[in-house]
DNA sequence: TGACTTTACATATACTGTTATATATCATAT
DNA sequence: ATATGATATATAACAGTATATGTAAAGTCA
């Protein structure tokens, strides 16, 4: 059956980088559940942009992600409700929340720093290695080494299974 | 303000692809919203798989697409309210619910393929043509790219204001 | 000071995608 | 013919994102 995402080329690029991008959250997600944390692999971006940038108001953390603020008060919220991040005004002006990491939050950020995110980042950086040429080769070659093996595999075959 | 996405590489190589697709999704959407038709931009590549397949059965297209089963059923549902897609039982297997173009949805794909799509392809590739190298880097390019001009500003320049 | 604008965030709603599960039809074996 | 298992699709529940809108605090200016 014809992969019509791909024949489309540049026309149907926005919906080939995001179902591209959906695979490797996905695969990432099966690697986070070893910390068993209830933290989607989504929500890491936000936690280490704190882990980066120190406390930010909720705009701002917007702004270091990307992504549209009721996104990130909603993460924020998510990430509350474990205890993750913790959100206080800022003294200076009172419509600003300042969300930061808690104790747990830093103590899960330092974990994932220490034993995790060095072999996803290797096993992604791995599969994008020997890419050159146009984008469209580039993505294609990801798919292909996606579907021989996924990020959660390339991992453990890395780090040994845990 | 320091992207944070882009700074931690291949480790977030995930959510900004992702990023990426949904922000030329969006781009292209505000194309699109000249053919006045109640259709999001991510529902076109199943209008473009039945052009170019021809009537599908529902598992098909989710091969052909390569998304999960339910979203194409409730994709087809979406399209057959405006009446631009219907839906007819196979005769030989009572189970598969063959998916075609109607007589409307077949004047839309024409009228997109010949009016808006050509231009889209063009100025996503042209945003794409120059890169060569490693991949972040192509993705930094693109970012920046849209940053200066988004894709439906590039179509409106390159075929005049319609 | 009082009215207007802007800013920061929360909330509501819609769209897309996922997995898990239910239902209907087909194929097959007794 | 009927029970059993496989297959195709629908439905439900959940997660993520977006836009639009509401609310409260801060800023601005007559």
């Amino acid at each position: 059956m014809e992969d019509v995402i791909r024949s489309l080329g540049f026309l149907c690029l926005g919906s080939r980088l995001k179902r591209i991008g959906e695979q490797l959250q996905a695969d990432t997600q099966r690697v986070l559940d070893r910390l068993d944390v209830p933290v989607q692999s989504s929500q890491y971006p936000l936690l280490a942009a704190l882990d980066r940038l120190g406390p930010l108001p909720v705009g701002e953390l917007a702004q270091a992600l990307g992504i549209a603020q009721p996104g990130i008060t909603r993460s924020v919220a998510l990430l509350a409700e474990p205890g993750l991040v913790e959100v206080s005004r800022s003294n200076n002006d009172q419509r600003r929340r300042i969300v930061s990491l808690t104790r747990n939050g830093r103590r899960l950020v330092d974990a994932a720093k220490r034993d995790v995110w060095p072999g996803i980042e290797k096993a992604v950086a791995d599969l994008c290695a020997d890419l050159s040429g146009p984008l469209l080769d580039q993505l294609a070659a990801i798919e292909d080494g996606l579907a021989v093996a996924p990020i959660d595999r390339r991992v453990r075959n890395a780090v040994g299974a845990v």
